[in-house]
DNA sequence: AAGCGACCCAACCGCACACAT
DNA sequence: AATGTGTGCGGTTGGGTCGCT
């Protein structure tokens, strides 16, 4: 909401020489005109369009919204452990390019990606006390949250009977495709290639097995939508409203199957962590817990 | 019940780029 | 070549909600 601009002409309106445009939250009447308007007329030509479908909405507002809550293939909801995964291996690879991270996540816009790196990741590296871009966070990630984030899918697809499992090989090649490239980052006879490749890949882990974590995690891998869903209590509804089960995953998942050196206080740090977790982390941030 | 703070996320902005005129 | 328009992207904001005291 833009308050700065709202507050110059009255509630939700900005005065311009032509005409006054709404801004703040959508209304279900400004939905449905604009729902009704392109399916009609298709998308395209925001600015026009937003003027013919009767909206008095900036087409930026108008395109924002149909991509980020509107259109008919957008997924809403809790973010499922593998596309928690996704997200951490495509950020260690791109960065902040939340459109490029969202290509490989359908349904799921790049500001949903956004906002979900923004408060659960870069919470966790204010909780460690450090920079999300410093190279002790991303080894953080990519040592020690991303295969803890692998066990946990390995866990829950394990208690799945064996008829999801077996379809589940048949489709693999989507997910095997995001995947792969990154398994570099775990071996070290790959180190040139993701130096090559990424511009983040030039550090090698000591972990040389953890790619069989993902082996584990490509075996068993279903792209199946109900299927993540039964399995990670993710209620998605297909007209927009979600619900949050409350866990929030995230990195406090992979607590569990752990022994917790921690002080049971929530969602504290020392309850993100295994002593083995611990140690790594003393040595990357020199803690004094 | 009320107050407060933390968290979530929808929506905005500025900027950059592509394309048309 | 210069200008205008449309689109896309990343960063930021602040209202609503929830949980705790």
């Amino acid at each position: 909401m833009d308050v700065k601009a709202r507050s110059s002409s009255g509630p939700n309106m900005v005065s311009t020489e032509e005409e006054d445009l709404k801004r703040g939250p959508w209304t279900i009447e400004e939905d449905f005109k604009l729902i009704n308007y392109i399916s009609i007329h298709g998308k395209g030509r925001w600015n026009s369009l937003a003027h013919s479908a009767g909206l008095k909405r900036t087409g930026k507002s108008c395109r924002l919204r149909w991509l980020n809550y509107l259109r008919p293939d957008v997924r809403r909801g809790n973010i499922t452990l593998e596309e928690q995964l996704l997200i951490l291996q495509l950020h260690s690879r791109w960065g902040n390019r939340w459109s490029k991270i969202a290509q490989y996540l359908p349904g799921r816009t790049d500001n949903e990606i956004k906002n979900y790196w923004r408060t659960r990741v870069q919470k966790h590296a204010k909780q460690l006390k450090c920079d999300v871009n410093s190279k002790e966070f991303k080894d953080t990630m990519r040592y020690l949250w991303m295969p803890r984030l692998v066990e946990r899918i390995q866990a829950a697809t394990t208690t799945t009977d064996t008829a999801s499992a077996s379809a589940a090989t048949t489709s693999n090649a989507s997910i095997e495709q995001m995947l792969l490239p990154n398994l570099s980052y775990y071996t070290l006879d790959n180190v040139s290639t993701a130096a090559s490749s990424d511009s983040i890949g030039t550090q090698v882990s000591p972990i040389s097995d953890s790619t069989d974590y993902y082996n584990g995690v490509l075996a068993n891998y279903n792209p199946n939508q109900d299927y993540f869903q039964a399995n990670h209590e993710s209620l998605i509804s297909p007209i927009g409203n979600y619900c949050n089960n409350g866990d929030g995953m995230d990195f406090g998942l992979i607590e569990l199957n752990h022994h917790w050196v921690g002080d049971g206080d929530g969602d504290g740090l020392h309850n993100l962590l295994n002593a083995e977790d611990f140690f790594f982390l003393q040595h990357q941030f020199n803690f004094n817990m």
